[in-house]
DNA sequence: TCTGGGGTCCTAGGACCC
DNA sequence: TCTGGGGTCCTAGGACCC
């Protein structure tokens, strides 16, 4: 294959950007975009709260000690995926080769249509304008030969930058490089490389592929090309159908009784199935996440004879497996996924609503046949059951991943 | 006053089989 | 004085990303 050119646009402080102009009051203010659970983090920080060191999964505390005037906006996942969905559409003005990666970040395969924008540099100039005249938000482009290149360029042209490295620059550019800069190397194999005497891209891409591979199995070769600039992956310009569909929640207490567990866990499997049903998927296998006060956290799944995107069915398959342990203390987070993803056809849609309601119904009655009638009304459940507003920057503007939580 | 939530992919080790 | 040896499949955990 010819060399390729591959752009990566980045947005900066994509969620606060966006906050910071749907609200002029916060505009050059230090802001930090925050979930909506009681336990949450920050999210992602406007520049002028990074200048005072306020970092993302900060808790609310340690980001108030770090920056006392702080303001703290809970995110609002309507207002970014509608954005993510227009900078699509600029995007497409400039090929059709197009990966939106995630809510804030796209590659773009400019191979065959930069000519007509008057070079590389030239159409990224013109996407950048386009996007801070229409949202006045700044985003960072990099440009190189593939995606590994164009998203380093960019991580380190940040903020508000452009830069083309081209396919005889990049080695240079490697040489000197720390092995964390890129992508798919993070904490543990950087400290792994370290201790190998391995700091750099250079060294990476000169380490001897057995040495390398005796350390990190069939990993080891990927690591070395990385370490060169090589990188296989192309954009996938469709979006593949998801592996797992699943939500977790961090309690607002670190709760023992069962029963409330078991409330949370219905919430949850709702959320699940809901999603599932909405798009048109089903799972047949259902996995229990529990952590800890100590943050130790435990998986545990079962297999369904059928797959299913029934709240109830994906419920009572958590409670199964909630059954057949026996928890060490306290639980502060509990989760719930569907995998073994199948797409389904037909039915549901048109009643997809009273087959919701007729699960929950179904998915309430199971925790009073188990612990009594009247324990659990369906009054009851919508008062205790707060919808939580999901903030998760890994969110795509369509498909199943574009999670609308629906009261 | 503590430490979010959505995913993908890889791996170590156990169960099981011949 | 002993404890085969492959292979496959599955599970739980962990690294990493946004």
């Amino acid at each position: 294959m010819t060399s390729r050119i591959i752009l990566c646009a980045d947005m900066d402080a994509f969620f606060a950007s966006v906050e910071q102009q749907a609200n002029p009051k916060l505009r050059g203010k230090p802001i930090a975009v925050i979930g909506s659970a009681a336990r949450t983090v920050v999210v992602t920080r406007s520049y002028e709260a990074r200048a005072f060191g306020v970092k993302t999964g900060m808790n609310i505390y340690e980001a108030k000690n770090a920056c006392p005037h702080i303001i703290f906006v809970p995110g609002d996942n309507e207002k970014y995926t509608y954005t993510c969905g227009e900078l699509e559409k600029i995007y497409r003005k400039y090929t059709p080769d197009i990966e939106v990666y995630s809510i804030d970040e796209a590659f773009l395969d400019i191979t065959e249509t930069h000519h007509l924008f008057g070079g590389p540099v030239e159409l990224a100039e013109q996407i950048k304008q386009e996007i801070k005249e229409r949202f006045n938000i700044n985003c960072t482009i990099g440009i190189g030969p593939n995606i590994l290149i164009s998203k380093l360029v960019s991580d380190i042209s940040k903020p508000d930058g452009l830069r083309w490295v081209k396919d005889d620059e990049v080695s240079l550019l490697l040489e000197e490089l720390p092995v964390k800069e890129l992508w798919g190397i993070g904490p543990k194999t950087t400290e792994k490389l370290m201790a190998m005497g391995i700091n750099t891209c250079g060294a990476l891409g000169r380490a001897p592929v057995s040495l390398l591979r005796s350390r990190f199995g069939i990993m080891g070769e990927h690591l070395k090309a990385m370490g060169q600039g090589r990188c296989e992956r192309v954009i996938s310009v469709n979006e593949a159908d998801p592996k797992t569909i699943g939500h977790s929640m961090t309690l607002p207490k670190d709760i023992s009784s069962i029963r409330q567990i078991e409330a949370y866990m219905l919430q949850l499997s709702d959320m699940v199935g809901s999603r599932a049903r909405k798009h048109g998927f089903a799972g047949s296998t259902v996995r229990l996440t529990i952590r800890y006060p100590d943050f130790e956290t435990f998986t545990k799944q079962t297999h369904l004879p059928e797959h299913t995107n029934h709240t109830q069915e994906i419920y009572r398959a958590g409670v199964q497996i909630l059954d057949s342990i026996k928890l060490k203390d306290k639980v502060r987070l509990l989760g719930i996924s569907l995998s073994s993803i199948e797409r389904v056809t037909g039915q549901m849609p048109l009643f997809k609503e009273k087959a919701k309601q007729k699960a929950l119904l179904g998915a309430v009655d199971a925790i009073n046949d188990k612990y009594g009638e009247f324990k659990i009304t369906w009054a009851s459940y919508s008062a205790m059951v707060e919808r939580p507003k999901v903030i998760a920057p890994a969110w795509r503007p369509s498909g199943v991943r574009n999670i609308k939580i629906k009261k």
